[in-house]
RNA sequence: GCGCCUGUAGCGCAGCCUGGAUAGCGCGGCAGCCUUCUAUCGCAGGAAGCAAGCUGUAGGUCGGGGGUUCGAAUCCCCUCAGGCGCGCCA
């Protein structure tokens, strides 16, 4: 803990006041610590005014707690901010890239993610799931856990077949000519805009389906060629994202295990036969309703393999915790998953998490896969760079362009990935690329600019920043942005701890905005030596966090914008 | 019908879990700083606003009602509106 804020509980100690009780004041002029009197006022038949300057005419201030006020009914403390400054400061330059970490949890954590199904690029709605997944890992390797990722591809299912249908009956064993996913996506539209006319076309995927599972050789063999061609792209576009995974899964794999286990329930009577013989459960005490996992005619359903990969997530990593990254149209699914496991009585059950999120929509409205409508992830990749490549032309028509290629990759990806993250993941959001773009506003790009700024005053300043500088030169401003620097640990447990990278997000754009402000208000480089070497620091270590933090949102910098 | 999520300035969001001091931030307004072949370390006046920065300013029944509390955006109940789900799809 704080070592300030440790100080303020042991002087109140002697006083009747819980340490919960401290809290941080709304305005950084009302001191670093405040403790409210009004739950004091009852015991001591006393206004809360009174006893606050009570107590705060008694309270002997230390070394690191310099001064105790009275502000009406409230106890301010105040921070000795030299001895912050030094503290905060010689952390960071220290640590470097480490500021931040926590060695402390030391959990396996299993994060599966963005577990596609195989009939369809990847789109919009992925390209948050990827986002939050990577995150939230780095988030978690901050705090020490050890984080494995994985990945299930969903290759198997009515919906594989209607892309297979549509390829049997109208591909005329065309190869693809562009991106393999996306040619397997084109005949997931077909098939649905064929099912217009052809209603039947449903009962043949269907039937498709059942042979799948005999292990039909032509049946087999189209899955095999079309899912060859739907993941070995996918690759590519995980790429672009810089994810790779531990362990991969396939349904196709692992669904029949699933049988297994509910055969098993089914002995046990934890399950029951209805009259057509489908296999179901009852969760109606838990106001879940009755779930069927096995068909009559013996075909397994998605939850089913879900039972089984639980379980043998478990059996391969031994996790503590196995987190689910899967959009919130699912957060159904999920209760029941996890309801029926605790039912089957594995201990680890109540370990697993469902990160739900929410819906990303488009300015022109919403995605429609099976009408093609969807906003694909590489176009969006492709545009988002296309947008900086603009904008990179208009302010520096002179830069080499592989320079400019490097830059605009970075910057696109910045303002999608920052755009994408700042929302709290559980609610709906609108993508506006040209507004995630913009090097005002809070974006990935503005913090970019915010460290090339930072990154062009040390350039300039010619030397490495030095740790020894004289505090005592600082000001006000100066002791402001070290206050923020100091909440740089506790903002990232935080973020880790709920899961939530939007907390960072909005810590960074509050530092950045900071930054900016004091930039324009004093000058770094400058002819008072000792003043200057104390402000190269203060601003190096400022530009370290700032890069520290966009790590975890998975956003590289640039030297120069 | 039932369940879950959401409702905070013109628009987009944070704050709600862990109740406290004037409810924050961004975009857009307005007024400036400023910029105008380099303000990413620099700065005369005028004009313009092409601007990736900053300041000030306007703008709020925290969806509505009730309750708990010394104190409610925050907790509880009711209610209205929107989204998602309640599949032998995944």
């Amino acid at each position: 803990m704080d070592v300030f804020r440790q100080n303020v509980q042991e002087m109140l100690k002697g006083h009747g006041i819980d340490a919960a009780l401290i809290e941080v004041p709304p305005n950084p002029t009302m001191g670093d610590f405040a403790v409210p009197c009004f739950t004091l006022a009852k015991k001591h038949k006393k206004s809360p005014q009174q006893i606050a300057a009570d107590i705060a005419a008694i309270l002997k201030p230390n070394a690191y707690i310099i001064r105790v006020e009275a502000n009406g009914p409230y106890l301010n403390f105040f921070v000795n901010t030299t001895k912050r400054a030094v503290r905060v400061l010689s952390d960071i330059f220290s640590q470097k890239k480490s500021y931040g970490l926590l060695k402390a949890k030391g959990k396996k954590i299993l994060i599966e993610f963005p577990s596609p199904n195989t009939n369809k690029p990847l789109h919009l709605g992925h390209v948050r799931n990827i986002l939050l997944g990577q995150s939230i890992s780095r988030l978690l390797e901050a705090m020490g856990n050890t984080v494995t990722k994985v990945n299930l591809n969903n290759d198997r299912g009515v919906h594989i077949c209607k892309s297979m249908l549509a390829y049997k009956l109208f591909g005329n064993n065309q190869k693809p000519t562009t991106k393999t996913d996306h040619f397997v996506g084109d005949y997931y539209v077909l098939f649905n805009q064929k099912l217009a006319e052809k209603p039947e076309l449903e009962e043949e995927a269907q039937k498709m389906l059942t042979q799948w599972e005999q292990g039909d050789a032509e049946v087999v063999a189209i899955w095999k060629q079309m899912n060859q061609w739907a993941l070995g792209d996918f690759e590519q576009t995980y790429k672009k994202f810089g994810l790779k995974f531990d362990r991969e899964y396939f349904e196709s794999d692992i669904y029949t295990k699933g049988k297994e286990m509910v055969m098993a329930c089914l002995e046990k009577g934890i399950m029951y036969k209805d009259e057509t013989g489908a296999v179901f459960i009852d969760l109606t005490p838990w106001n879940l309703g009755k779930k069927c996992l096995m068909r009559a005619d013996g075909t397994s359903i998605y939850i089913t393999q879900d039972l089984y990969l639980a379980k043998l997530k478990h059996d391969e990593f031994r996790f503590d915790r196995s987190i689910y990254v899967v959009a919130s149209e699912q957060d159904h699914h999920f209760k029941v998953l996890f309801k029926v496991l605790e039912l089957m009585d594995y201990p680890w059950a109540s370990n697993l998490y469902h990160l739900s999120y929410g819906m990303v929509y488009l300015p022109e409205g919403k995605m429609k896969s099976r009408e093609g409508t969807v906003v694909d992830a590489d176009d969006l990749v492709e545009q988002m760079q296309a947008l900086a490549q603009t904008e990179l032309d208009k302010r520096y028509p002179e830069l080499a362009q592989k320079e400019k290629a490097e830059r605009a990759r970075k910057i696109g990806m910045a303002a999608l990935r920052f755009f994408i993250l700042k929302y709290d993941a559980t609610k709906d959001f609108v993508y506006h690329p040209e507004e995630s773009i913009s090097f005002e506003g809070e974006t990935g790009p503005y913090l970019q600019y915010t460290v090339a700024r930072i990154n062009s005053i040390l350039k300039k300043y010619g030397k490495a920043a030095e740790e020894m500088v004289d505090i005592s030169r600082f000001n006000a401003d100066e002791h402001f942005l070290i206050k923020r620097l100091d909440s740089f640990p506790q903002i990232i447990e935080e973020a880790a701890d709920q899961l939530k990278p939007h907390i960072l997000t909005r810590y960074l754009l509050d530092l950045g905005l900071a930054f900016n402000e004091y930039y324009h208000k004093h000058q770094v480089l400058q002819e008072d030596k000792e003043l200057e070497k104390a402000r190269v620091l203060l601003v190096a270590m400022v530009k370290q966090v700032l890069e520290n933090g966009l790590y975890f949102l998975g956003i590289d910098v640039l030297k120069e914008m």
